[in-house]
DNA sequence: CTTTGGATCGTCT
DNA sequence: GACGATCCAAAGG
């Protein structure tokens, strides 16, 4: 059984809620997706966020309540989503990066016809909102409101116990320090990551 | 397999 | 005026 997700269950540190986001559904009318690789962002202190400097027009939707959409446009092509948590007030998201179709694969590929294979369609932040066919008109909708066209669902897959961690992928030498934080986090063995994990150090040899 | 460069425009300096 | 929370195709090993 599918149901959305509770407000209450998003009002945390990002950094803590990304990774339970894993194995959740983005669901749309005529289409599903597992999550299966995001990051978090944190608003003041993380000078990777977008949210770094204060509330904008385009940011606005950060410092909204918790599962509200956040839909940035990127590389004047791309769009990308994230699900804002942390406290109202408190600018903080997750960024979607990765997914696996659960349903309405013949619409996702129709959107995205130079995708590789399945496993591809939703692989990367922008081809996840390609497949799905979200852009900013979709900024700001309520993810936990279950007649929305767009929402997060639950269906009893638990996230995984010890998802892979790492690095932020494309943040800048701007970001400074912020771009060594491990706050990305992915489903082990899934093909659909949008680029691997670096291997763990190997240990003593056997 | 890895690396490189182009596309393309809203946003903030 | 510079730069992206990116993607793709093409070129090189």
């Amino acid at each position: 059984m599918r149901r959305v997700w509770s407000r209450a269950a998003l009002e945390g540190d990002p950094v803590s809620v990304a990774p339970r986001l894993l194995n959740a559904l983005l669901v749309t009318n005529d289409g599903a997706v597992r999550i299966v690789e995001v990051e978090a962002y944190r608003g003041s202190g993380d000078a990777a966020s977008h949210a770094v400097m204060g509330e904008t027009a385009r940011n606005r939707s950060m410092f909204g309540p918790p599962g509200t959409l956040y839909v940035y446009f990127t590389y004047g092509m791309h769009y990308c989503a994230n699900v804002v948590c942390g406290q109202p007030g408190e600018a903080g998201a997750v960024l979607l990066r990765a997914a696996t179709v659960v349903d309405g694969l013949d619409a996702m590929t129709a959107r995205r016809p130079t995708s590789r294979g399945p496993d591809q369609l939703c692989a990367g932040p922008a081809r996840l909102c390609t497949a799905l066919g979200i852009t900013r008109l979709d900024d700001g909708a309520d993810l936990c409101d279950p007649a929305a066209a767009i929402r997060l669902e639950h269906d009893g897959v638990p996230p995984p116990v010890a998802p892979l961690v790492g690095t932020r992928i494309g943040i800048g030498r701007r970001a400074g320090a912020a771009a060594g934080f491990p706050w990305r986090y992915g489903i082990g063995g899934s093909r659909a990551l949008s680029r691997p994990f670096p291997s763990p150090p190997e240990g003593p040899h056997p």
